[in-house]
RNA sequence: GCCGGCAUGGCGAAAUGGUAAACGCAGCGGACUUAAAAUCCGCUGGCCCGCGAGGGUCUUGCGGGUUCGAGUCCCGCUGCCGGUACCA
């Protein structure tokens, strides 16, 4: 006895020995533009996994879920005739590979290594039908090397602004441009500015991460630090309209967009004792309304206009300002505080003068760290300005009679000057109109997308391929690429914003007066390309040569690279933003063929526990893969995982359920063999290779095809795994199964379940010659005969007034009028209807009758 | 607060505006077995009537509406989950 629960099927003996089989064969090996068996009449199909971050814990059933439904397609795909690229890779740099290694005190070469193999062994034990020769690890120099060449696209690329593209600084060089002036526009460049920093990570946080460390326990506090950063802002109109002909969920699509965040609205110039102080709004056609103005205390002008006596107080708020931490600000959120600063600046609609005050509800890092503040119609400036007793002036109208305190909505303009009596959306218009002739603000469209904070002060990530001389950065020649990270003993982080590389000084020594940038990229880099590669993973004259790049991520007219792409919503506005605009920068630059990077994105929900919460050790509910596999193998957690309901959908485990799906592919083993009494499988004695037809097990058989191949389209995989086990239990119920039959059904189940199948049908082979040699995975997906789904006579409901009353039977071909008179003569039909008088009858074809009955 | 998503049996769920609950789990009964497990067959939403076959009636979070007909479409609520937050 090998287990305490004996198999219902030998999955533990035949499992390992397909996957070693399909290893050997490279059965699912896929040959693109160059590879020998390339065959370009095949239309090409690339359906990618969300890479896996490589970490200690191993694979969590999470994983298998997305992989599973991609591993379906990908099958089902290849059978239907398409040449489908379907790899797999590691997303090995990053912060927390590294935590791990400080943790366990190795090198993170050595436990990223450890943790990718147990990573690979995992997802080799689950059958996933990936073209292994085309993985790849964003660690490997191989891959390094284009990591940082992409980022030098960026260095040497400008957004021109009449295109809307990315150009190359050479065309700005040509031009007579300055070195600063380049400097100053590069789309990846060097900033000092406030930024997150986190004492105890040593490194510094795109805004994007902030919340997510912090979430983990770790702090974040802002600093003033020199960083490099790209300049994805300038994509942010396209990063918005792009998204409309993306086949992605709304509301993932909506979460960029509200992330990306578009404001239209106005700049003013306010007078400021001879300072011009322009704010943003959205508001313009509320101006009269504004009797205050607030500055964020960070704003460069706030200690040059302060009057005297309230310096003292102002200064004292900056200060209190600074010294609280982001967490303080957020909690403190509607408890308004703020200084007047003895200041007044001039509306220049109307020549008033309203007081300047600085408070932190106002930001210096959106707009213009300035604003005109209007209580009548912001929740905000209503709170300051009650606490503050500062004056509240109504100037638009709720078009309801509503209160006017606190309408923020649109109505009709008063007290407003030249605006009275115009909608909202006209006075806006008329008010910026009226800005801009008289050189007072102008049309303003604001994004809260800032630039991507992209460089980090650790070790394990990509290194910056840059040079600094004579404070002056240049980047280092593609010859020079890819440049690795020293070997250092300690690469904890120090401390010290210049990161741990600052320790390795004979790597820093670029020449005598030049030394080497000592920051590293965010793990976000090897994600941002990953897809790309897989195309032509051991390229080493180029990224993707070109014809791989037409051949796998163009060519079908739409504006998505990645046929499918299936992960979790936690990359909703990171991986999947960042990648858009990497792959935008290389599109401009004539690199890529397509604007956006995944036509379809579907995102996988989470999985929870048995318990209903979600997964983790402290509950001690986390399901292990592994423990599944070897208790019910790896096509029952496979068809599990695929049937427990839609898989957008959030669920909860249930060992159960697995044993559910594990006996019906128990069932459709026993289809196929009996059990010897000595415990050995021989083939079922009622399969027949010259069965007479049973009509209605045909009919199920052919349903059955149309149902999985419909649903297979629409990932509606738990509704097929439905359908075949309705299949299955006919072919039990059968006395004869005519082999055919279910090598019909094997097919659809193949992408499920391969192993079985593959194993059933080789025996199947053995003992019925005129059966294709090949695997099932190789053969054509089965086609539904539309005969075989016809029927004589069909089942139609009659109701009375909505009413189900009666069921009658007619021949399928029946006209209306026939169904009608049958319907009307049903006996139970004749005793509802007694009484009433008949006003109308509607008749479905092959569905129903209503008789409406008054 | 704002923005999304969801709400159907004891449980996971299914249902192009057309028989609500397919399929699976759990439960109940039966066959096989010395017995158990496994397997196979059958039953299984509530209430009411009937010894029974069967029949009636109610039921998709709540309240309205559209329609011959609504789980599905529209309006208004409630609850849960996720995201986000002083973004002017």
């Amino acid at each position: 006895m090998s287990s305490d629960r004996r198999k219902p099927f030998p999955f533990d003996e035949f499992e390992p020995r397909w996957q070693q089989r399909w290893e050997s064969e490279k059965t699912f090996g896929s040959a693109g533009p160059g590879d020998p068996d390339f065959d370009g009449s095949k239309p090409k199909c690339f359906v990618l996994d969300m890479f896996p971050y490589p970490s200690g814990a191993g694979l969590h059933v999470g994983h298998p879920e997305g992989y599973t439904a991609t591993d379906i397609i990908a099958r089902a795909k290849r059978m239907q005739g398409h040449n489908v690229l379907h790899p797999m890779g590691w997303d090995a740099f990053g912060l927390p590979a590294e935590q791990y290694a400080i943790k366990t005190g190795q090198h993170p070469r050595i436990t990223t290594d450890a943790n990718i193999v147990n990573f690979r062994r995992q997802l080799k034990s689950l059958g996933f039908a990936y073209d292994w020769d085309r993985e790849v690890n964003t660690t490997d120099p191989g891959y390094v090397r284009w990591t940082q060449w992409i980022f030098l696209q960026l260095y040497h690329s400008y957004f021109c602004e009449e295109s809307r593209k990315a150009r190359p600084v050479s065309d700005l060089e040509a031009k007579g441009w300055s070195r600063p002036q380049i400097d100053a526009v590069r789309l990846a460049f060097v900033h000092e500015a406030p930024v997150w920093w986190s004492p105890d990570l040593g490194t510094v946080l795109a805004n994007e991460e902030v919340d997510e460390w912090k979430a983990k326990g770790h702090t974040v506090e802002r600093r003033p630090l020199r960083q490099w950063m790209l300049r994805i802002t300038k994509y942010a109109d396209r990063l918005i309209n792009d998204l409309d002909p993306l086949d992605w969920p709304e509301g993932i699509k909506l979460l960029q967009k509200n992330w990306i965040g578009k404001s239209e609205g106005a700049e003013v110039i306010f007078n400021v004792h001879g300072h011009p102080i322009t704010v943003f709004t959205t508001r313009p056609d509320t101006l009269f309304g504004a009797t205050y103005m607030v500055l964020a205390p960070e704003h460069p002008l706030v200690s040059s206009i302060s009057s005297p006596e309230q310096l003292p107080a102002v200064s004292a708020y900056i200060q209190a300002c600074a010294s609280k931490s982001d967490m303080d600000r957020g909690d403190l959120n509607k408890d308004k505080s703020g200084v007047f600063t003895g200041a007044f600046a001039i509306n220049p609609v109307n020549n008033e003068p309203i007081p300047v005050w600085i408070a932190d509800y106002v930001m210096m890092g959106y707009g213009t760290g300035a604003i005109m503040a209007v209580p009548a119609h912001d929740d905000r400036d209503l709170a300051f300005a009650t606490k503050f007793n500062l004056p509240i002036l109504q100037v638009v109208q709720p078009p309801d009679n509503s209160d006017w305190q606190g309408f923020t909505d649109e109505g009709t303009a008063i007290n407003s000057g030249f605006l009275d009596g115009l909608t909202t959306p006209a006075a806006k218009q008329h008010i910026i109109s009226w800005l801009e002739s008289n050189n007072l603000g102008r049309r303003r469209i604001q994004f809260k997308l800032r630039d991507w904070l992209f460089s980090r002060q650790r070790y394990w990530g990509e290194p910056f391929p840059i040079v600094w001389e004579n404070g002056e950065h240049r980047a280092i020649p593609d010859s020079e690429l890819p440049l690795l990270q020293p070997d250092l003993e300690d690469f904890k982080p120090t401390g010290d914003p210049r990161g741990p590389l600052i320790k390795a000084t004979d790597w820093i020594r670029y020449s005598d007066s030049a030394q080497r940038e000592t920051n590293t990229m965010p793990q976000w880099a090897g994600s941002c390309w990953y897809y790309l590669r897989y195309c032509d993973p051991h390229n080493s004259d180029r990224f993707i040569s070109r014809e791989a790049e037409a051949y796998w991520l163009g060519g079908n007219d739409k504006p998505g690279a990645v046929d499918l792409y299936v992960g979790g919503t936690e990359h909703a506005v990171l991986h999947l933003l960042y990648a858009r605009f990497w792959h935008k920068v290389l599109f401009d630059l004539g690199h890529l063929s397509t604007p956006e990077p995944f036509q379809k994105l579907v995102n996988q929900g989470l999985i929870l526990g048995e318990d209903g919460a979600k997964m983790s050790k402290s509950l001690g509910n986390v399901v292990n893969p592994d423990d599944v596999v070897r208790a019910y193998g790896a096509d029952s957690l496979r068809l599990y995982e695929m049937f427990m309901g839609p898989l957008e959908q959030v669920k909860p485990w249930s060992m159960k359920g697995v044993e559910g799906v594990s006996r019906f592919l128990a069932r459709v083993w026993r289809v196929a063999f009996t059990e010897s009494p000595d415990g050995s499988w021989a083939l079922n004695p009622k399969l027949s290779a010259s069965a007479p037809p049973d009509k209605s097990l045909r009919r199920t058989v052919h349903e059955t095809i149309r149902k999985v191949t419909d649903d297979i389209d629409k990932l509606s995989f738990n509704t097929a795994i439905s359908q075949m086990m309705i299949c299955t239990n006919a072919f039990t119920a059968a006395d004869v199964v005519p082999v055919a039959d279910l090598v019909s059904l094997l097919l659809c189940l193949n992408p499920f379940a391969p192993h079985l199948t593959e194993e059933i049908f080789a025996h199947l082979q053995a003992a019925f010659p005129d059966l294709p040699a090949s695997q099932l995975a190789l053969q054509p997906w089965p086609q539904f005969d539309p005969a075989a789904l016809v029927v004589d006579e069909i089942e139609i409901v009659v109701q009375v007034n909505g009413k189900l009353r009666d069921k009658i039977t007619v021949a399928s071909a029946a006209d209306p009028a026939t169904i009608e008179a049958a319907a009307l003569a049903a006996p139970r039909v004749i005793d509802a209807i007694a009484g009433g008088s008949i006003a109308k009858v509607i008749v479905v074809p092959k569905k129903l009758v209503n008789i409406v009955v008054k």
